[in-house]
DNA sequence: ACTATTATCTTTACAATGTCAAGATGCTAT
DNA sequence: ATAGCATCTTGACATTGTAAAGATAATAGT
């Protein structure tokens, strides 16, 4: 092939550049031109390869999505048993995006928001319906009796609100299909302790 | 206030436009111009109310937030203790946004994934991640000779898909602040039944 | 009541972007 | 060798965000 005129693959050239331009600067400044600048290309050759913008996005997340797949398989691979292998896979689906928050970013979209787990410090949240949240659970101890530690209360805090989050987000996808009423079950589960 | 040139309330007005349009045609199609256009003013008008885009669409995350707070609040103020204000919060978390899950996407930009949650039948799930958890989560019950029915086994891989998945969108988010590490601990909790 | 100040809005302008159309270039199969 | 196809370029246009300059209305101070 020709050195400037056939670029040999800018189809994967340019979802590397797209990649590369999340990373440095986050989703918002992905853009078509600039990718294809980045390949020393016309604005237009995109368009050989992906019917528009949002082909060029999809094909970046299913990258993603593969070496997303890679790290979990391995996690998966590397523990002797599947109880290990599920406890393994979890904290890899964490690290995975927790090293990469751009990515998580661009795949789902996070907002950011902050919010302090701790309880035995009083802080400024500035996502009220976290902190109905964690009033709410400190009355549950209270009512209930529960003595727990500073660690049991913030892993079983993170744990409603991380379900009650990653369902709603879950139930949000389009497809997600249940045979039963899951939200009243799980929430409950979730208490009974 | 004259009628024409003074609007009298441009900016909420730009508001409700915005979260209008987020409603009728997603976030995707919000635009500055159009919410002006909506409000019929001209299109750097709403520059004397936002700094920029990005302070509109902060403001209606805002108002979506308030309103979310409310419902929260209701749904906790009607239960009659704090063990039951906690399930109720749940449910309403998901119902809140699971009937405008447009509001879901502006506010965390969920993706467009296909999942089957079902065991009883083969479907093909376009989400590979999602595949390796269910599998893995199969072997478990045989390798521990877990005899659960349908509806436990649904409920389960549901949780620890949504407490891998929040938990991951939660420890993303710029504050979050805990004093361990909550995740091997959440992930083996979830096991424990 | 009059004027100065400020908030609000308009008009104009420009750059970045997504997208299309027409044409040029190089590859490949017949 | 040539026809057809894939790939790329150039040029054009509409949409959008944003800045600058000025117009208009409300308000405060005198």
């Amino acid at each position: 092939m020709s050195d400037n005129y056939h670029h040999g693959n800018l189809r994967q050239a340019l979802i590397d550049a797209g990649i590369k331009i999340i990373n440095e600067s986050g989703e918002a400044n992905l853009s078509l031109r600039k990718a294809a600048a980045m390949c020393k290309v016309s604005h237009a050759a995109p368009y050989a390869h992906f019917k528009d913008k949002n082909e060029l996005v999809e094909a970046i997340k299913a990258t993603v999505t593969e070496k997303f797949m890679e790290e979990l398989s391995a996690a998966a691979d590397a523990s002797p048993d599947a109880e290990s292998a599920l406890v393994n896979m979890g904290r890899h689906y964490v690290a995975f995006f927790v090293r990469r928050p751009d990515y998580f970013k661009f795949m789902f979209g996070s907002q950011n928001i902050t919010a302090h787990i701790r309880f035995d410090k009083q802080y400024e949240n500035d996502y009220p319906p976290f902190d109905l949240l964690k009033e709410t659970y400190l009355k549950y101890l209270v009512e209930k009796r529960l003595d727990k530690s500073e660690e049991e209360k913030e892993t079983e805090l993170l744990k409603l609100w991380a379900s009650a989050h990653g369902i709603t987000a879950i139930a949000c996808m389009s497809g997600v299909e249940t045979s039963f009423d899951w939200e009243d079950k799980i929430f409950s589960d979730l208490l009974i302790r």
